[in-house]
DNA sequence: CTATGTGAACAGCTTCACAGCG
DNA sequence: CGCTGTGAAGCTGTTCACATAG
């Protein structure tokens, strides 16, 4: 029983990058691309996008290249995203109501259909004035991730509260959780995070533009 | 002239990482701790932490392990955060809004001094209703760098228009850019920029999801 | 002649394992 | 002894280079 080699982390990511590349190509009515033309559109060597893409089948064509809508398709069905998935969100600070409002999930296939949140001023309201989404206290956690099949989760809620959060989530079906908390989650194996510190990434910058500077 | 090797990413990724684990113990009175400590907290092995630091200096202390304030200063003054660094945003949309309401950046020594949009309704009104924050014309944009000698940039506009600003932000100065918009930028080596995608980031979780479900 | 798919070579990061210090 | 710092080993991901297909 041989197991078919583990897909590199970094391909997969990259994959994400493919997509929305291949959909700007789309949009530019492209209909066939090259692995030199993909990658130098996101600074990725002409070999490692057809590695990436040969980890998953062989979908190109010899002298001619990647069909573009074909190519689209496939990448989704890897993906996971050629179908609708529902997301709810918890914490319903700045943060959550940003994210509540950004429109770029939908399009993508993210439907966010619950959001809740502890603070009792903030039960019952809309996420924000002119939102749809009504925020539901955390009791109707377990229940609202049965009734919509919800398996996907973003946490924007304070550090020292998120651990339990998650926690809570795991244990009522959540399998992927998309955490904006600056905590380092510990979740059982066969559950995903998805970290996204957003100091963490200005430190990044902070770093290079001083190392450049003094070098 | 033998040039110090080069320091990999991913441990500067992680000096973040540890910076902010190191705070947490900080704050929870631990004096010492061990490369074993650390690394369990952040699901790191001891030995990577170890090499990580040692990229930097030696900065602990055989048998007793790392003195939590004195590492604390010291990955400060590697990630180049024991000063303040001011801040620009360009976008006022929600998630520009959600990006100035964010007090996290703040506490780590990240300044926000100044907002820029394009669009006439939102020039001259505050981010956000109870925001100090003006947002100003693009045509300001290379007197405020000079004038508040701001090197980093937060880019929170629509994917069409991020190469555009892209390109005046740095012929005006900066020189690390926190991308928002779901588009790859071209900027020159010198440059530093760091891409957040929160679909990208789903995506990657519906991927592991679903690979968990059908593997 | 162009561009894919891929084994082989290479580079870079991580882990091991241990000498040495407190 | 406990724990750091670090060469050496091991492993994973990237790049090269070419056989092959259209």
């Amino acid at each position: 029983m041989t197991k078919p080699d583990a897909i590199p982390a970094p391909a997969v990511r990259r994959l994400s990058l493919y997509l929305r590349q291949l959909e700007a190509f789309r949009d530019s009515n492209l209909r066939t691309v090259s692995s030199k033309q993909l990658g130098e559109a996101l600074h990725i060597t002409d070999a490692q996008v057809r590695k990436d893409l040969a980890y998953f089948g062989q979908f190109g064509h010899a002298g001619i290249g990647y069909d573009v809508t074909a190519l689209i398709q496939k990448v989704r069905e890897i993906l996971g995203t050629d179908r609708v998935w529902n997301v709810l969100l918890v914490g319903a600070g700045n943060l959550g109501r940003a994210l509540g409002c950004y429109h770029g999930f939908h399009q993508k296939g993210f439907h966010l259909v619950a959001v809740f949140d502890s603070h009792p001023d903030k039960i019952g309201q809309p996420l924000a004035p002119d939102s749809p989404l009504i925020v539901r206290p955390m009791n109707q956690l377990a229940q609202q991730i049965e009734a919509q099949s919800i398996r996907l989760a973003m946490l924007a809620v304070p550090a020292a509260d998120a651990q339990t959060v998650a926690d809570r989530l795991i244990k009522a079906g959540i399998l992927g959780i998309l955490n904006f908390a600056p905590v380092s989650l510990h979740v059982p194996p066969q559950i995903t995070v998805n970290s996204v510190d957003l100091a963490v990434r200005l430190e990044q910058l902070s770093f290079n533009v001083t190392a450049s500077q003094s070098g």
